[in-house]
RNA sequence: GUCCCCUUCGUCUAGUGGCCUAGGACAACGGCCUCUCACGCCGUAAACACGGGUUCGAGUCCCGUAGGGGACGCCA
């Protein structure tokens, strides 16, 4: 049997951190048993689905490089299957009419809380002759549920979860508009896209025994279900847009990268011993629902920051300059010119030491790209006194010759000089930080030398005397 | 309220009856490195929710309590 796993959202907001990680997890469950994972829309509430919506979740999705196997699926396209799938569960008997009115529903609920029971609805209609009906109310359709027994699932993840069927409501599978519900198109489109593996969010826990039934009414194989605890904030609720749950195109913007991402919500609820960071093609081969925790966890950002950091580093140079390009770009109010892209480039190693994300890293590397003379800061102005400048200076006409313009044969012509000078490097270092870079912080400063370039060094440490 | 689920350092977690005087990672704190800032390295502090069992032995199994979460729609 060939895994098919999918991930469903519905489109009535952006896609967010637990959905992202609801799709991570299908599609390496896929991945790593050979199998495909697809996407499908749960659009049935036209009211409150949008386009927009859509857009949102599949560029996040493509953001995250989670690719889906065939073509998304929009559950409402299968409209006319759903219903017919309704109507033959109705001849069967399987299903039958509910003329009750909202405000009978709303009463019959409020009477069944108070008594303390979790059945809401009390079946009334389910060996009624609908001729006891009023002409004016259109009914609904509901499912029979099993009235005796438990219902027991295997879940891949919680367990085995038991209950018992008196709890279980009779469902309304088509309303009285003729539009099928969720709860019975979830179960029409699993069978009919294969789905083996139902892989989704703890809050669909209960809806599972639910569908259970569905499935076996229909004589369907019932998929294998697996439930995910949900993420929560950092207070420890669930995650919502009220708590603080952003669309995974916030985290783009904060300059987050996706494999980060990845990496983090994959640690986020499973493990693997001690491993910490572990590049997906490794996630693939270890991925394993066995290995997934059923308490929640939360969110934290510092340790996505840090992994991110991380990610940073082991970027490749040419990615990480196209990635901040635009940013850079934005920051300067300008584009880079081809002689900025060259010290770019020559300087991002130096750079992606220091980054947590490419904003910062962007930032960092807007000194490259500057035309003389450079802004200075405060601090860096400070620096460039009197004396520093007549050092500068100095040390400009020694670095004008200088032999080679390397790292090692630049620390040691400037050591020189400051021995000389009876200084410490420092004393030198800083003053020329500040007059090459704008600021008191920096990569080392031989290798801002050898990326900037002879000539842009001593014109740098020339104006920056204006 | 009812049903379902959960409970190891602040956070993510390792742990599947003896290897646990509970390990790793992030964050915090201290130090080293050092031309600044990072990185890196070294170190410190920090947890088995509680109570009963079972067992020679319990973080690990069972029961209860407490706390937390989720679900109770003609939403998905």
């Amino acid at each position: 049997m060939t895994v098919v796993t999918r991930f469903a959202p519905s489109p009535t907001g952006y896609l967010h951190i637990g959905g992202a990680r609801t799709a991570l997890f299908n599609w390496l469950y896929a991945r790593h048993h050979g199998g495909s994972y697809r996407l499908r829309v749960e659009d049935t509430d036209r009211k409150r689905s949008t386009e927009d919506a859509v857009e949102k979740i599949i560029s996040g999705l493509d953001w995250l490089g989670l690719q889906d196997d065939g073509e998304p699926v929009f559950q409402s396209q299968n409209f006319d299957r759903h219903v017919a799938v309704a109507e033959q569960l109705l001849a069967e008997g399987k299903a039958y009419h509910c003329y009750c009115s909202p405000e009978e529903l709303t009463e019959m609920r409020e009477a069944a809380r108070a008594e303390g029971r979790t059945r809401l609805y009390d079946r009334r209609w389910r060996d009624r002759d609908p001729a006891d009906a009023s002409a004016d109310v259109a009914p609904s359709v509901r499912v029979k549920m099993p009235v005796e027994g438990e219902t027991v699932i295997a879940d891949l993840i919680q367990g085995e979860v038991r209950v018992d069927n008196d709890n279980l409501d009779d469902f309304i599978i088509l309303r009285p508009d003729g539009t099928p519900t969720y709860m019975l198109a979830v179960v029409i489109d699993d069978h009919d896209m294969g789905v083996t593996h139902i892989i989704r969010g703890d809050d669909h826990l209960n809806n599972a025994f639910r569908q259970y039934h569905v499935f076996e009414t229909l004589g369907w194989q019932v998929p294998e279900f697996a439930h995910m605890s949900l993420i929560h904030g950092s207070d420890g609720a669930k995650l919502s847009k009220r708590h603080g749950a952003l669309g995974v195109e916030a985290y783009h913007d904060m300059g987050i990268l996706p494999a980060a991402m990845r990496n983090y919500l994959l640690r986020l609820g499973w493990s693997h011993g001690d491993d910490e960071i572990i590049s997906t093609e490794q996630a693939i081969e270890w991925f394993d629902l066995s290995a997934v925790g059923r308490a929640p966890a939360r969110f934290d950002m510092d340790k996505l920051t840090n992994l991110n950091g991380h990610y940073i580093r082991e970027s490749n140079d040419g990615d990480l300059v196209a990635l901040i390009l635009p940013i850079v770009a934005e920051l300067l109010g300008a584009p880079v010119d081809e002689a900025a892209k060259t010290r770019l480039l020559a300087g991002i190693g130096g750079l992606k030491e220091r980054a947590k994300n490419l904003n910062e890293l962007a930032e960092t590397a807007l000194f490259y790209c500057r035309e003389r003379p450079l802004p200075l800061t405060e601090k860096a102005t400070k620096l460039l006194d009197g004396e520093a400048r007549d050092n500068l200076t100095a040390l400009a006409g020694i670095l004008a010759d200088i032999g080679s313009w390397d790292k090692e044969a630049l620390e040691a012509g400037v050591r020189e000089f400051a021995e000389a000078k009876d200084l410490k490097l420092g004393q030198i270092a800083q003053p020329l930080r500040a007059a090459l870079t704008g600021s008191t912080v920096s990569p080392g400063i031989f290798e801002v030398m050898v990326a900037l370039d002879r000539a842009e060094t001593l014109a740098r440490i020339r104006t920056s005397k204006a």
